[in-house]
DNA sequence: TCTTGACCTGGTAATGATTATCATTTACGT
DNA sequence: ACGTAAATGATAATCATTACCAGGTCAAGA
């Protein structure tokens, strides 16, 4: 009485991009890869037939940490360890170190169905990277970026403020400064200030004096 | 050279509110909580708080599956087990059975700074509730609904052929009957009725004759 | 063979959780 | 007590995902 869904080009090509390799994507860099092969596709139709496959037992969704889930071809049950900078997300061989117990003698009272054992830390190659690099202003990702950087891109104040820091001839110059050089009023400037340095694009050298950074004029130069 | 953060009234209500219970609460349960005491804290200065104190190590932010993430007093490290059914999250002792080798050995060459294991499966209500109805139909929750239920609401065009349906005098009726009750054309309302189904709103005792069900009728009175 | 309804797709709107922005307010060092 | 940096509240923006719907395709029964 069960419904076998249809195989459909799009659940096929779907599932051979999975199993080309082992780098357990999500559903929009699927999306991305398989536009080449499909250009018509629909996101919907990825992360749809993706719920129908995992459904079925013919792939696994993974929910790990961060905010997209991941779709891995092998449903044999196995543990995953990924890089907290890059996020890329590797499978990992512990079978011979532990054995996960699951409690059918616990005392919570569960009908336990399963469990997720992850490990997390940096990648080899973002290892090295942070450390050769010890300041943090130009650091440069060993892979992918990560997406949960912040946005790096700048509000309209933001940017003027960051033009009157860049202008300065001074080494640092203070809010007053700021305020006299743009049409914004002092209280406004030091709020954008407090955002500019979070992002890292306005340094503090000395109290109540700014400076823009390396990563600050880079900033201004990307869509001026 | 390390900047404390200011303690402020909102950051105290917070951080009792997460100490009074184990629930391990999402950032929005607490905001409807603190809203009792604070009525004027915005649902942001939740979220902020709670970022700015986990950076900060005084409570543990837990990715676990599903949307929301939790927060967690007891930032000593400890697993969690949770019900797949209402969702809700407990601590879990299994310190005994097994022990978790940190791979400082691992072939695969991450620098691990640290991992998570959780258990999934039915809470004893839930497992009770599902062994007494055995239909799905008026399932009732044990314990919180489910937030993933999808969208238990109709447009307009659904609660168009709900109606139709529920005026229909025969037990059950096709859709042409429906389509003529209906401003819609036939297309359109198999496409419903397949919509309304996966609902659980209708039913088809017959092929391709369909009628509602109680939840159906409950749902039409629920904002008419 | 011809219908007829079920299932599938692409395009897009809607949703839900979280984060960003910014004017205003507050806390803290001096 | 003052002035500045940081925090707040209100709201817009973002991101991943899901819902909706009109049009297309398939397969079983008349």
């Amino acid at each position: 009485m069960k419904k076998i869904p249809r195989m459909t080009r799009q659940k096929k090509i779907i599932i051979d991009e999975i199993k080309k390799d082992q780098s357990h994507p999500t559903a929009d860099e699927l999306y991305e890869r398989i536009r080449k092969k499909l250009p018509r596709i629909s996101l919907a139709t990825v992360y749809r037939n993706l719920e129908i496959m995992a459904e079925a037992g013919q792939i696994n969704k993974l929910e790990v940490r961060g905010r997209q889930k991941r779709f891995d071809w092998d449903t044999r049950p196995h543990d995953h360890i990924h890089c907290l900078q890059c996020r890329r997300l590797e499978n990992i061989d512990i079978t011979k170190n532990i054995e996960i117990a699951l409690p059918d003698n616990n005392n919570c009272g569960y009908k336990v169905s399963g469990h997720r054992l992850e490990f997390f830390g940096l990648c080899p190659e973002c290892t090295i990277s942070s450390e050769t690099n010890d300041k943090g202003d130009n650091k440069k990702m060993a892979c992918k970026p990560e997406s949960k950087c912040g946005s790096k891109g700048l509000s309209d104040k933001q940017r003027e403020v960051l033009e009157a820091l860049s202008n300065c001839t001074e080494d640092a110059c203070g809010s007053k400064d700021i305020a006299d050089a743009t049409s914004l009023e002092s209280k406004q400037v030091s709020c954008q200030i407090t955002a500019l340095k979070k992002k890292g694009f306005v340094d503090s050298p000395v109290r109540c004096k700014y400076s823009i950074t390396n990563s600050g004029k880079e900033a201004l130069t990307r869509r001026e």
